[in-house]
RNA sequence: GCCGGGAUGGUGGAAUUGGUAGACACGCAAGACUUAAAAUCUUGUGACCUUUUUGGUCGUGUGGGUUCAAGUCCCACUCCUGGUACCA
């Protein structure tokens, strides 16, 4: 009887799936672990061998967990909303649910066949009504608060109103709009109801805004800036332009102090809370108020270095601002509006690329600097940007790289201010210093004074004499909540006289309507344009955006707990025994978008009161991307020829991705292979090959992708081999959060260590040798060795060491010729989690009834590994010339004792005694002479 | 530019607190079994030197330093990689 995992393996699915082994039970007397990976968006091209490696990781610890008696929560769900569904929805009118389920079904069919222990009881879909209705549910409660900056947290909108009406507005701290007037209690009583919807909509945590948005016109919809990469959408890569719009917005920079501040509470990597913070984005400051001279205009700059005040030369304003028309002098219009215009009809991508081209134009008008009083020129400039802080900057030449560059090139003033700052003979500045270190001069009653000292006397002074204030700004904006498309949650609102009001609770989930086409209106609005009657009671239209992808993912982490709740979200109940994920697992693509905004809505929902704990994720590591090798042929430029790879140094190419199965493993194309795989394409292409008559391929790593044709689905492996063979595999191949290529040179060590593992119970005839035999010293030595550093490293979440450790032990036990249960029983289980199916079957056929995943997992016992003695490396002046055992309980002295008395030592010692003599417990000997 | 992470044999990687660097696996080589191949098993495998050796020298990106002892700590640099950027 031999290792036969396609047998094996499906009989054991179908037991576990029958048996309900891993049905998460409600017995809360155990301790809990929450255990979760970040859920799929259910593609069309199903699983590659990336996906698993985190599920893997995931799959191990929940079972390890189990085993060691904990109330184990390891769901998997869907984050079924998204834009390749719709793509193709509009390509082939199929609706994108129906493709949604289909993609569904092949994924649920992949992941089974890798043997996790999900219990797909609890499975979500973001893009089931009966999930989403309570994403609509949040979204409504969201809309239902205010932020009180007073106690920094959100609170019910009706306890806003009761203020309002007993004393306006005045004394409220809030996050709000910044046009939001001011009034009183009988003024407000005076307003019309929709006057006070109005007013209310600008304190909501959600709210309807005219914004800048990215608009991405080949996707027809709106992003969320971390869509947007480097000028481009993240998902195709299409140019993006800023616009006007008006979008839901969601207020998380209510939320940047505590979003900044909880990071302190979680285990996640350095790596990851510096992104977040730097996403955060916050800098201490001022505002300083400059007066337009001959206007009744102030104009608000935002600085990080008030100090510097006195080397203000001139003062920028963004092409956006909406007040340019108004500082611009007559004289200076036509300028002026040109480069307004130009501005504005460049790209993001435009923008970006060329960041260091210095361009603007002087308004003709000045303003006033409120410290020094001095008269200062005001240019309009693009590297100002309209979305940070006011969008106007007070210019320091001397102290910012970017102004000084602005100031050289229009030869405006550079006046030194901090002393260290390079100078030229004629003492004119040579590049600007940026750094806070050095003494103020050239600056009125700041001489003198460190950067730092300065900095807090300009903004007592500024505050005293009313021209400005200390000021906290955050790179972080709000976050837009409204896309274009049709697959997404409705949002859950009607329109009466243009305010937005909730949908009755009862009325939820509002539904996706059924609609003929997905592409947007002929009048340009989004897809449920199209549908009829999308009317609330017939006359109040709905919104007809939808919420972004963002929105199903913040919270389904709680929504596992309690996933089929038909009347609250998660019960109480069970979000406080659950709590926070213990352990979450995904890739870093989602550092500052998924991770942020679903920090931001638990954040909401224990301000509100459901759920006691802020922060979702207590842990969190970041899987390394397995990456793909691809394969690339080299065409010479306008010609059907190819040249091997060695030998386009001597043509001018272009390359080409081939599939990788064409290569062989010394990189040489197998050529009618890949005539086969494009006939059309390769049928009369000449391929000139290298000296020794083969076309050679170059190969790569990179991101596995349909278009590069290098895609590893993990059914081919499973075949091949086997499920566990692929499980410890992934997992042998480094550390999980380190990115790695994906190769199978070494899949053949990890199936030959199960094949092994088999014949400790199998001979090749067939013979079963398990046998009750006691056990000898040195093989339980190995077991308990083995047993103590395999419970270490899961502890301490390293996933490839103990693959090794097993391979180490299975090898010795062979070594032994161990076939004892008494051996044998405990290593299965030390093994199950990594081996589900092979553990199973081991652990059935010594005799045993219940699961393997349900048994205890097995500790250490430290009498066994004691020694009796310890070998110690002697060394002389770091060179080893020794070796001697010494028993455990040995005095040092007597050691040191017999180290010089010991006849090799005393040769090489050449009758000089040592000056020092070390010696570290368990470790070495060693001498200095 | 700024902020992270990293660099160890032919390859993937191990070394948890500073204590014999290279575990484990792949690959390669030799051998056993076989008519043969596959599979399996055994042995060897960092480099160089040497008069065989149980010998010597060098060796964790580069150059310095601390220490009896450094892949590990400190300083400077090179390269790779992830993030991010006219953020005032």
């Amino acid at each position: 009887m031999e290792y036969n995992p396609q047998e094996i393996e499906p009989k054991w699915q179908t037991y576990w799936r029958e048996q309900g082994t891993y049905a998460v039970s409600d017995q809360t007397d155990k301790p809990k672990y929450y255990v979760m990976d970040m859920f799929p968006y259910p593609s069309g091209a199903g699983l590659h061998v990336g996906h698993p490696l985190g599920y893997i990781a995931t799959d191990i610890i929940s079972r390890y967990k189990r085993m060691k008696g904990h109330n184990v929560l390891h769901p998997m769900g869907f984050d079924s909303f998204g834009l390749p569904a719709e793509q193709y929805a509009i390509e082939t009118g199929q609706h994108p649910a129906l493709t949604t389920r289909h993609n569904i079904e092949t994924f649920k069919g992949q992941l089974d066949r890798l043997g996790f222990d999900y219990d797909w009881n609890r499975e979500v879909q973001t893009s089931d009504p009966q999930y989403y209705r309570w994403t609509q549910w949040i979204f409504q409660q969201i809309f239902d608060s205010w932020f009180n900056l007073a106690s920094q947290k959100a609170e019910p909108i009706a306890d806003l109103l009761a203020q309002f009406e007993q004393s306006g507005n005045g004394e409220v701290l809030a996050a709000c709009e910044e046009d939001t007037p001011s009034f009183s209690a009988e003024e407000w009583a005076g307003f019309s109801s929709t006057r006070k919807d109005e007013i209310l909509l600008k304190y909501r945590l959600t709210y309807v805004a005219d914004s800048i948005v990215n608009w991405c016109p080949a996707l027809g919809t709106v992003l969320a800036n971390d869509e947007v990469v480097g000028g481009v959408s993240e998902r195709g890569g299409h140019p993006v332009e800023r616009k006007k719009m008006r979008q839901w917005m969601m207020r998380i920079t209510a939320y940047a102090d505590r979003l900044l501040n909880g990071l302190e509470d979680i285990a996640w990597s350095d790596a990851l809370k510096e992104m977040q913070k730097n996403w955060i984005g916050k800098s201490h400051g001022a505002e300083l108020d400059f007066k337009v001279v001959g206007k009744d205009i102030t104009l608000t700059c935002f600085t990080t270095r008030p100090d510097t005040i006195y080397g203000v030369s001139f003062v920028v304003i963004a092409p956006e601002h909406e007040r340019i028309s108004q500082l611009t002098h007559p004289d200076h219009k036509t300028e002026v509006d040109a480069y307004v215009e130009e501005a504005k009809n460049r790209s993001e991508l435009e923008r970006q690329s060329d960041v260091k081209r210095v361009s603007g134009v002087f308004t003709g008008s000045y303003v006033v600097n409120p410290i020094s009083q001095e008269e200062v020129p005001l240019w309009v400039a693009d590297y100002v940007l309209a979305g940070y802080g006011t969008g106007v900057v007070m210019a320091v030449p001397s102290g910012d790289e970017r102004d000084f560059r602005f100031a050289s090139h229009y030869g405006l003033p550079i006046p030194p201010v901090v002393e260290g700052t390079p100078l030229d003979e004629e003492g004119k500045v040579m590049e600007a210093n940026p750094t806070k270190d050095g003494v103020m001069y050239n600056s009125g009653f700041l001489d003198g004074m460190s950067c730092r000292e300065a900095i807090l006397a300009v903004i007592e002074k500024a505050e005293k004499e009313g021209l400005g204030k200390g000021k906290i700004n955050y790179r972080l904006r709000d976050a837009v909540f409204s896309r274009q498309r049709y697959w997404g949650e409705p949002v859950p609102v009607y329109f009466k006289e243009g305010i937005p009001y909730l949908l009755p609770l009862d009325k939820l989930p509002l539904e996706l309507p059924t609609i003929e086409e997905y592409k947007p209106t002929a009048q340009g609005d989004p897809p449920l344009g199209r549908a009829k009657d999308w009317l609330y009671e017939g006359e109040h239209p709905y919104e007809l955006t939808t919420m972004p992808g963002w929105a199903g993912s913040s919270w389904y982490f709680l929504r596992y707990m309690d996933p089929q709740n038909q009347e609250e979200f998660c019960k109480k109940e069970w979000s406080d025994y659950w709590r926070q994920v213990d352990l979450y697992v995904g890739g870093t693509e989602h550092a500052v978008g998924h991770l942020l905004y679903s920090r931001f809505w638990t954040h909401f929902l224990h301000d509100r009161g459901y759920i006691d704990f802020r922060e979702p994720f207590a842990k969190l590591i970041n899987q390394g991307m397995i990456q793909g090798e691809s394969a690339m042929i080299y065409r010479v430029k306008d010609s059907r020829q190819f040249v091997s790879a060695d030998l386009k140094k001597d043509y001018d190419t272009s390359e080409l991705h081939i599939l990788i199965d064409t290569v062989d493993v010394d990189n040489s194309v197998d050529l009618e292979k890949l005539k086969a795989w494009r006939e059309k394409e390769f049928a009369d292409s000449e391929f000139v090959p290298s000296a020794d008559g083969k076309f050679y391929a170059a190969r790569m790593s990179e991101k596995m992708s349909k278009r590069k044709y290098n895609v590893v689905n993990p059914d081919y492996v499973v075949e091949k081999y086997s499920a566990d063979t692929l499980r410890l595999y992934e997992m042998f191949l480094g550390p999980l959060e380190q990115s790695k290529p994906w190769n199978t040179q070494g899949i053949d060590g990890t199936h030959k260590f199960l094949k092994k593992l088999w014949r400790l119970f199998y001979d090749d005839q067939g013979n079963y040798l398990v046998n009750g035999k006691e056990p000898k010293p040195e093989e339980l030595k190995s077991l308990h060795k083995t047993i103590k550093k395999v419970n270490e490293d899961i502890e301490r979440h390293s996933f490839n060491t103990p693959v090794s450790t097993f391979m180490i032990c299975v090898n010795e036990l062979n070594g032994f010729k161990c076939h004892k249960q008494a051996i044998l029983e405990p290593l299965v289980r030390l093994i199950a989690p990594y081996a589900p199916h092979i553990t199973e079957e081991l652990w059935a056929k010594m005799g045993h009834v219940e699961s393997v995943h349900v048994q205890e997992y097995p500790s250490w016992n430290e009498e066994y590994l004691k020694d009796d003695a310890i070998e110690y490396p002697i060394m002389i002046n770091g060179k080893k010339r020794a070796s001697i055992s010494f028993p455990v309980d040995m005095s040092q002295e007597e050691m040191k004792a017999q180290v010089l008395a010991d006849a090799t030592v005393q040769k090489w010692l050449e009758g000089k005694s040592p000056k020092k003599v070390i010696i570290v417990p368990k470790k070495i000997v060693n001498l200095v002479v």
